[in-house]
DNA sequence: CACCACGAATGAAACATTTCAACCACGTCT
DNA sequence: AGACGTGGTTGAAATGTTTCATTCGTGGTG
């Protein structure tokens, strides 16, 4: 690629054109439909562009189809690795389609979601993939309402009025409490919250109601709220737990993610609590964190590249398939034993 | 904002135009210039561009303006929360000075950094931030050639021909084991690869730089080498320290990295081998999952979101500032002391 | 030889925005 | 009264691409 000194603007089709003594309109021929045109205008052709190192501006060409070669993903914490796998799983479908991909993270605040997506309009992104912050906001119904092709991550949509993908949370609870009841555990912690985010109360939900089936009484399952899924929250339950005293202190915790389970983890063992021992762990999620940890963690798997996958197949289909039905795509966790939650007690 | 159903079209200036009664370049001075139109007329079209749900279209302006409104990151490992953090940094900045922010991920590899690169050019972003897969690649010298700014992050330039950001990791390297000279380790181990990763080499250099100068024999500071800095072959490095015979095995690792340095510990307390006691370990750029370890790491810390900060900084410099001069930014990195490396041994 | 068919190349229109010179009332100053 | 500003608005041009109807030229056919 050589290349003439840069005089300002970028060369186009049309000093392409002009280099290759052909129309501008059969440099377009080159570009995009290489068969109609003869051999020897399109190595013409083909060669002006390298000398001028030409490159399309997408813009024109965005602007001339109607819309962007792009998808975009909002995400609720980009500080938490489980939405980064399942960003790669959208990237990887956005790839194959060969779309661009926009991540973008709302932090879990509604306003930079709002702007974000004030953006992506904007740019006319193909479609939007997002695990909102609040699942009924109207900027969301408001994008739904201008038909760009929309699918929600990581939460079920109860409208219907949009795809979603999701892994049935109550379902996930009621797995990591049975199997805490199946170790032989009387009482149990849940530790998450706000109660805000929805997964954290369906979560809950699974839990208390496997607790109940199993003919526990309530007053055993303790509710442990935290103000985020974060590590430090974890670490601040980790500190209430460890200050009950014993005999009323649970002997496993079932933490909202995995990010509050490391947390907690961390702090048990500062506290001197032995794991699983003293008290046995199960996240939710199953990062690689979880199994990297040093008390390897008990967590409820969901199928993390799978979902961003399947929510990049749905939203591409309502951008491409004129009959596209709107579908919620659920998946089922799965437990993943580690060492955190140890045998059985006893 | 009323909506009429959906004709197809998104509406333009034009529609908004027709629909207060105005020319379509007063309504684009309501959006640019709303001094300059009286207060009645911009009220009218105010509520026409809410009637009709308006919203710019980017790709037009941005095709008019010749450049769009956007920076862009392309990472080298998205699954290493360090490069989160920068990224994080970068948005920051970037949303400061109202751009946009596509993220993207080579994950190491050149093929998909190219990739990403093409599009981006094509995209016409205003500038270019990258940690690249390596610094010297042919495709990164045609970015800079063709005159977008451009700024290498967590890599100096040698060449000087654009801006970087880095931190000292010859320096990284010497705080690290210093400290570990200091708690009175004798046999030391650097875990870390492969060689053909700059910053890896440039974090051993560092370590055989002030383990010679302290006078130690070079047999003494072992090389495991490491096929990827991740935590599944911190694990494996784990295994064949752990395989050593007790009396040639060393009483201490530095990893290139957090994730190797978490893997090994994991692998450590596994095989039964106390943290610190039996094995002190020390990581690179205390990533929060070091705080967050069960025996949490000693890591080298680096200013993450400062990285990504300035990197933005410099990159904005040069997109707008007419005589920018390209700059080396250098931090220095600090040892963050924890648990995994305990105190002064014997 | 005239006509046609056909492959190849062309030129103009369209996309949505911004900018800028021109224009128009209307009031003010001389 | 005429000139001059001035605040407000207008219309046209320009950005780079794609598409599509048109044109051109050539070789084959009747």
């Amino acid at each position: 690629m050589t290349q003439q000194p840069r005089n300002g603007r970028a060369p186009s089709v049309k000093d392409v054109a002009a280099a290759a003594g052909v129309s501008l309109g059969t440099v377009s021929n080159v570009l995009n439909r290489p068969g109609v045109v003869s051999a020897t205008t399109r190595e013409r052709v083909e060669r002006a562009m390298a000398e001028l190192g030409f490159v399309r501006n997408e813009s024109a060409r965005q602007l001339r189809a109607g819309t962007s070669r792009a998808l975009a993903y909002v995400m609720l914490d980009g500080g938490n690795p489980f939405f980064q796998d399942v960003a790669e799983g959208i990237e990887i479908a956005a790839d194959a389609a060969d779309l661009s991909l926009f991540v973008c993270n709302s932090g879990g605040r509604a306003e930079r979601e709002s702007k974000h997506l004030d953006r992506l309009v904007q740019q006319r992104v193909q479609g939007i993939l997002i695990t909102p912050v609040d699942p009924d906001a109207p900027h969301l119904a408001d994008i739904a309402r201008r038909g760009i092709p929309f699918v929600m991550v990581d939460r079920l949509s109860d409208a219907g009025g949009h795809c979603s993908v999701a892994v049935d949370d109550v379902l996930g609870g009621r797995i990591a409490v049975e199997h805490l009841i199946d170790r032989g555990h009387e009482r149990v912690a849940f530790v998450g919250g706000p109660e805000s985010i929805g997964q954290v109360r369906e979560r809950y939900q699974g839990a208390r109601e496997v607790w109940e089936e199993f003919g526990k009484p309530a007053g055993d399952l303790i509710h442990l709220p935290t103000e985020a899924l974060t590590v430090s929250e974890g670490r601040s339950a980790g500190e209430r737990l460890a200050g009950l005293p014993s005999r009323r202190r649970p002997t496993a915790a079932f933490c909202a993610n995995d990010l509050l389970a490391l947390g907690l983890l961390q702090h048990a063992v500062t506290a001197g609590l032995r794991v699983p021992d003293d008290l046995a762990i199960v996240g939710f999620d199953d990062i690689d964190f979880a199994a990297a940890a040093a008390v390897p963690l008990t967590s409820v798997r969901q199928p993390r590249q799978e979902l961003g996958r399947t929510a990049a197949r749905l939203v591409l289909d309502e951008a491409t398939n004129p009959d596209h039905v709107h579908e919620q795509a659920t998946f089922v966790p799965a437990l993943v034993a580690r060492a955190s939650t140890g045998t059985v007690r006893r």
